[in-house]
This record gives C-alpha cells, sequence and structure tokens, in this order.
DNA sequence: GATAGGCCTTCCAGTAGATGGAAGGTCAAG
DNA sequence: CTTGACCTTCCATCTACTGGAAGGCCTATC
C-alpha cells in the first residue's frame, strides 16, 4: 500500500473518481469536513479521503440523496452517539439496502426476460415488445 | 385482477406512488407517452399505466437518470428497432445493475460491519469509529 | 525570468428532476 | 350548490451538482 499522504485536490479526484469542483462542494455542503490546508492554503488528503469519497460516489449513483449519505458518514465520525442508536441506524439502513437490491434483482430479471426474447437477428421486433407484460414485475 | 380502466391521475398517483404532478412532468418531459383524454377532458389511465410508473420510480429509486428510464422504456415501444439492437442495449442494462448490485452489497457489508460491531448498549460508541477502515470497500 | 498549469478564493449562471403554489376554469357527487 | 378532483399555464423553490469568470499564488519547465 502506497502511503499517499499529501495529496492534492487534483490527485485525490482522479483516484476517487470525484471531480475537484464537487469535493470542494462537498466541504462547502458538509458533507465531508473541512480539508486540512498545507503551508501553500492548499487542502491536503489522504488515502482515507479518497475511501470517503469513493463511498459518497457510489452511494450517490446507487440513489441515495447527499443527505442520506452524509448521516451515514456521520454516524462513522459522531463519538457522542450511543451503541445503541448506532447500531439501531446502521441495521435500518441495511434493510433498506436489501430492499433496493430486491428492485435492481427485478428490474434485472425484467430486462434479461427482454433480452432473452430477442432473436438477436435484423428483424424489426422482439416478441414481447407488443405487450407491455414485461414490466409486470 | 381487477380491471381499472379509466382511473384518474388520483388514482393512479395513488396505486404507482408516482405524485400526480410528477406523472404530468413526466407527460411532459415525454418519459411516458401523452395519456388518453376522456370526454372531460381529464387523463386516463390503465394498469399498465400503473406499471410502468411503477418501474419508473423502481428506477429512478435506484440511481438511474431520467433519460436512462426514458431509453429504457422507449426500448420496450420502439418497434422499428431491430431485435439484435434491443438484444445489445438490453445486455448492456443488465450488465450495469449486475455492477450497481455489487456495489451495493458492498455497501451492505460495511454498514451491516459497523452494526456487527456495536454493542448495541449507552456507552458512547462502537469501537469501529475511532479508525475509517470500515470504508475500506 | 517568463510562461503554463494546478491550486486558491468568491461569485454567478445553468442543468436535471422534481415539487409547490397560485390563478382561473370544468366536472361529478352529496 | 358547494366541495373536491381534475384541467391549464406559469412561476418559484429545492437538491445536487457543473461550469465559467475574475483575480491571485505556487511550482515546474524552457
Amino acid at each position: 500500500m502506497s502511503d499517499h499522504i499529501g495529496m492534492t485536490i487534483g490527485e485525490v479526484a482522479q483516484r476517487s473518481g470525484v471531480p475537484a469542483k464537487t469535493i470542494r462542494y462537498y466541504e462547502d455542503a458538509g458533507v465531508i469536513g473541512r480539508a486540512l490546508r498545507g503551508e501553500n492554503k492548499y487542502r491536503t488528503y489522504s488515502d482515507s479521503d479518497v475511501q470517503t469519497l469513493r463511498f459518497i460516489h457510489r452511494a450517490r449513483s446507487l440513489g441515495f440523496s447527499l443527505k442520506e449519505v452524509t448521516d451515514l458518514l456521520a454516524l462513522y465520525r459522531n463519538r457522542r452517539r450511543t451503541s445503541r442508536e448506532v447500531k439501531k441506524i446502521a441495521l435500518a439502513h441495511v434493510a433498506e439496502i436489501d430492499r433496493k437490491i430486491a428492485e435492481l434483482t427485478a428490474i434485472r430479471k425484467t430486462i434479461a426476460n427482454l433480452a432473452e426474447r430477442c432473436r438477436g437477428d435484423d428483424r424489426p421486433d422482439c416478441p414481447i415488445l407488443d405487450e407491455f407484460e414485461a414490466l409486470d414485475l
């Protein structure tokens, strides 16, 4: 594991997949804490910041709101919360994720079904296109 | 199965979980076709419209853009596309969904791990909160 | 030492995807 | 005959970015 301790915003942007501008926005919006500044006033990031940003990136692309992500990250950071409370919130999130996985699986089935019934030739349509039955999840 | 053939927007909103205002917005935005109007100029919907709206609702909540959803629905509607093309696009979507499922599974693991390590008592924090290692997906 | 590129700041504009409200009108049920 | 649900159009607000401009500092290269 390389110890990239003094990364610039550009480097961390490239590593995390989150644009520099969006990282600054997240800082403003309180999703992530205010980044430490070097002597040159540049923001400095570590590997764990890259992890956090990747986490945010993933969660956002999976339909979690910025508020949900913020709360989730706060869950990890806030030492004043009781173990009971953290556990309760975390388990609620797990349940929500299981629901999302089930829904994705349903949509996958619908689309895979469409693909399956397509002959894959030059004919103008797939049999299933006539009816909207495929959306019958 | 009840044959709700002449549903109003309010009824379909309630059944699909998509607010009436949003349904009108989807019509404007070309996500769904212009709804048939009754003699009273009211939009009329059928059961299949409810299915479609539920599909849109799910897909949106899972991080698909409105454009992606629109294209996906067009895939079912457009009879001019070749079977080959439909199959190709459908399979690409299946691959994307599999990726999303994998990411959700990773996030689930992270959060379940946090919950697991919480004692669930009144102590002020969970052991894992000290380090950000839990995000090491 | 000049020039280029990455960073800093602040600010303002625009986009997507809704969501809410107001204005003004129709319609069907109690 | 008054509610309540629908119709229309329009305009404002919100979230979560994304982009650009202005003005300035840092760092590396020619």
